[in-house]
RNA sequence: GUCUUCAUCGUCUAGAGGCCUAGGACACCGGGUUUUCAUCCCGGCAACACGGGUUCGAAUCCCGUUGAAGAUGCCA
């Protein structure tokens, strides 16, 4: 029986240790988790590690390190102790055996030993047949347990009754209907003992009291093979919870899915692009789930609390790193002075000698920063003024040309030489001066001098903020020789 | 190929027969504020895949077509 009893609500999270964390699996950790905390229920971590040959050194930190910058908090896991341990698949290897023994016995396993099939050809479109049923099917159990024991490989095979149909419903696709002779008679227990998925998952959920199964909709149609281990064994079905795919975008514009094996949007490799943590978990909430109302920025919490599984969609979403972006500009913006500066530093690459004003230049980038990788290029100028074309002089907005810049630079440079300190608010007068008595836009003058000093049509901070770090001498320096050059 | 599923603006979505001349958000375009660019604010563009039903009435229900995705592994 199952080591947890009573109505609790418990959900568990998966993964198998690969080494990151794909956006997909992570957002079915979050929905896992929102399904549980909103009805008071657990959230239990296991490790599906049953596959050696993709073993990878650390992985497992990986998970527990993503799963703590998401704040998505297990109850029990390999590293949190609980009623149904141990919570690493690996490690589990006797159960499966003797559960796999029991179906056996019970007629709905068999001993197979017909060898490993060779992998189909590439673009071969040939298909193994479920209704083909392996010829050990039909093998007298007491010589397959003679050969087993006797050393022979093998493997247990679910035996799987061809007729009649299967019928089960999932919480977000309803009623699904499938003919029992689609069905093959999978593997349970691999050649090296260990359980594959389709076993180690029911086995498990079962023993650690899982009562609400949160996957991915490809599981969809082996769920009926689910049922018949269940039913063989005589255990409570699950809630099924099947979750629409997350789809992406190639560089041709073609959408195709969102491949978990090619792993390119994974959350390490978003944080380490300047996503925030919190604005992504926020962003893969609202991918396939709908909170039904105008509202689209959420904490964890809030969303544990409007959490329902009648918002989960049904269709696949597209990955959209543009919406991404925004959301995470919005929590960026959130963030105090101090935790940007504190988060942006370490993307900064700051030269030395701006590192005693990285205070001044942050406050200039805090409201102006969508992604914390970006500003590196957008602070690059500070270190070097970067070469551009005298063409940059053009703004239709505010009538400048190189010949207004010329105009500009000629008349304030010796303004600002006159300038002890290049204070935003002296800079800023002198530059408002320019303008009111040449009855031009402001934007003339205050183009003009940014060109100038950054090179760049669009700078974090305006003329005065960017002379003020930049200082006296190498303010100087730069509208001179913009001066020169026109 | 077979089976299963899905189908509203470019994208994420609201919509559970009349409240829909289909709402919100991102992106895009335009305007305004701002010591300039950006931010911010305001406005605009833009969708019910198609064809049949059912009904007084359909984005919403049914059937078909088309399209898309998943499964069909000793991967999970």
């Amino acid at each position: 029986m199952s080591c947890m009893s009573g109505k609790k609500v418990r959900t568990r999270f998966a993964p198998s240790p690969t080494g990151f964390m794909h956006v997909g699996n992570l957002r079915t950790a979050l929905y896992a988790y929102l399904l549980a905390k909103s009805q008071g229920g657990d959230f239990v971590l296991r490790i599906e590690d049953t596959d050696r040959a993709r073993y990878v050194e650390g992985a497992v930190q990986v998970i527990y390190d993503t799963l703590a910058r998401a704040g998505l908090r297990h109850d029990e896991g390999p590293d949190r102790p609980g009623d149904c341990g141990p919570y690493v698949q690996s490690e589990r290897r006797e159960i499966y055996g003797k559960y796999a023994e029991e179906l056996v016995r019970k007629g709905s396993a068999y001993y197979c030993f017909c060898g490993k099939q060779e992998p189909a050809e590439e673009g071969d479109e040939s298909v193994t047949d479920a209704s083909e049923v392996c010829p050990c099917c039909g093998m007298d159990p007491v010589e397959a347990a003679k050969r087993a024991s006797s050393g022979e490989p093998f493997v247990i095979r679910q035996k799987i009754d061809r007729s009649g149909v299967s019928v089960f419903t999932d919480a977000v696709f309803g009623e699904i209907t499938i003919e029992n002779k689609v069905l093959d008679d999978q593997i349970l227990l691999k050649s090296d003992g260990m359980p594959t998925y389709n076993f180690a998952n029911v086995v498990d959920d079962h023993l650690m009291g899982i009562t609400h199964v949160v996957r991915g909709s490809e599981y969809l149609s082996s769920t009926p093979k689910y049922n018949l281990l269940y039913r063989a064994f005589g255990w409570e079905l699950p809630v099924y919870v099947h979750l629409p795919l997350i789809m992406g975008r190639n560089a041709e514009g073609e959408i195709s899915k969102l491949s978990k094996r090619h792993g390119s949007v994974s959350f390490e490799n978003l944080l380490a692009e300047g996503y925030l943590p919190e604005a992504v978990v926020n962003y893969i909430a609202l991918l396939g789930w709908s909170p039904k109302s105008d509202q689209e920025l959420f904490s964890l919490e809030e969303l544990v609390e409007r959490f329902d599984v009648s918002g989960l969609n049904k269709s696949p979403a597209v990955f959209d790193y543009g919406k991404l972006r925004w959301m995470n500009s919005e929590y960026i913006k959130r963030l105090s002075p101090e935790e940007f500066a504190a988060a942006a530093h370490p993307f900064a690459a700051l030269p030395e000698k701006l590192e005693p004003v990285w205070g001044k230049i942050a406050s200039l980038l805090h409201q102006r920063t969508e992604l914390l990788s970006e500003i590196p290029q957008k602070i690059a100028f500070l270190a070097e003024l970067p070469s551009y074309e005298t063409d940059l002089f053009f703004n239709k907005k505010s009538k400048s040309s190189p010949e207004t810049a010329k105009a500009v630079l000629a008349e304030l440079l010796p303004r600002f030489e006159a300038l002890e300190e290049m204070a935003r608010e002296a800079v800023g007068k002198l530059i408002e001066d320019y303008a009111e008595a040449h009855g031009v836009k402001l934007g003339q003058p205050m183009w003009a001098v940014r060109i100038a000093l950054s090179g760049l049509p669009v700078t974090p901070g305006g003329p005065g903020e960017i002379m003020e770090i930049l200082g006296r001498e190498e303010s100087l320096k730069r509208l001179r020789a913009a001066l020169e050059r026109l």
